[in-house]
DNA sequence: ATTGTCACTGAACGCTCGTTCAGTTCAACC
DNA sequence: GGTTGAACTGAACGAGCGTTCAGTGACAAT
């Protein structure tokens, strides 16, 4: 039967999500205990095994549903009708903003790809890549009409991402730069590095 | 006394290193234990402390000789005498060298940050941050003299750095392109997005 | 008042971890 | 050929790991 909210079910499930995104960004996937957790949900650590199959699972869940929530933002992000290099712009500007809300998320999704079984590394890996595609469609169309000049799309879609989702590693809010203005310097680097007209 | 050539103390230090660089890049420094890395070289675990004081101490050294051996080499790498612009094309050239000859060192390096000691921590970001002011001088000097053009030069080495490092994450020998055509290309976009003139 | 359900506890399982150390082996020296 | 000393073994230490599960207690429904 349902419990009224309120009630403790309704409240542990989405905190042990929260406390295993924070610790196994902080500390790694290898790093955290199952108790470790627990002590942050205020919960013994059998309990957990009530919102979640195993360690594993927990992981690749979180993995899954921060990828999941990436396309379908980016899906929903209605980009410009113009031509390529408007819609470059419109994602690097998407990218920063989305990576700069998550950054647990976004550390996790690549620092602990290695962690997951073979089986669900191959899941996640094939929404990384679809999120990769997106950016290469953009750069090929870029390089079909002439509005952006890139050797290799492939490579450039990789390298733009590297460039992109490397601000998460230094930026900080209330650091030298604003956010806006850190957004602002690299959109204009990835415009530039893939050739856009001035 | 010392030993002749050829007697085992001279075989499994260097041994463990490379059983340690490769295992850690493999499998994350929590990952491994040194039962493995033992296994690894040939030998029982306890024989490993003969080398290192323990396993925190091990990966710290490992991280620290590999910093050592990139601003070493940078050092060594006798940059041309021309403009910023010349001198920063040297210097993705140099990083993306170094780097591809050496991934299981670099993939450790700013992977296992987390897993060391506060005070190693520092040691090592120290280094780091020695190598990005390389950079950043080089960037600095082209806004300067007018070959290059970037809004923030700290910012800009961070991302630059950021891109160059991320062809570890995909490059594999034998793939589709030849490991002369990547750096070729990956030299451009750098070059492009610090504003150099065509 | 009784029953049923469900979140949760707390102890236990077998296992692996990093590290230590008394003992063994063996090449090098006198 | 006896002594030395370094390289290495193998067993042990206490601790912590992920996971299981019988039991507890509070609440909702009857």
């Amino acid at each position: 039967m349902a419990r009224k909210p309120g009630s403790r079910a309704e409240i542990t499930g989405p905190r042990l999500r929260d406390a295993a995104l924070r610790l196994f960004a902080r500390d790694g996937y290898a790093a955290v205990s199952m108790r470790q957790i627990a002590a942050e949900v205020g919960v013994q650590a059998g309990a957990i095994y009530l919102y979640t199959a195993d360690k594993q699972t927990l992981l690749f869940e979180l993995m899954q549903d921060h990828m999941d929530a990436l396309l379908s933002a980016w899906a929903d992000s209605t980009p410009p009708l113009g031509d390529a290099r408007a819609r470059l712009q419109h994602f690097a500007r998407f990218h920063i903003r989305f990576h700069a809300a998550r950054a647990d998320a976004v550390f996790i999704a690549y620092m602990e790809l290695r962690n997951l079984t073979p089986e669900n590394f191959a899941t996640v890996e094939a929404l990384r890549k679809r999120y990769e595609t997106e950016l290469e469609t953009i750069l090929r169309a870029g390089q079909d009409e002439g509005t952006l000049a890139v050797p290799d799309t492939k490579l450039a879609a990789m390298a733009l991402i590297a460039m992109l989702t490397g601000v998460n590693t230094w930026f900080r809010d209330g650091g030298r730069l604003s956010r806006d203005r850190v957004e602002q310097i690299y959109v204009d680097m990835v415009l530039k590095a893939a050739g856009a007209r001035a």
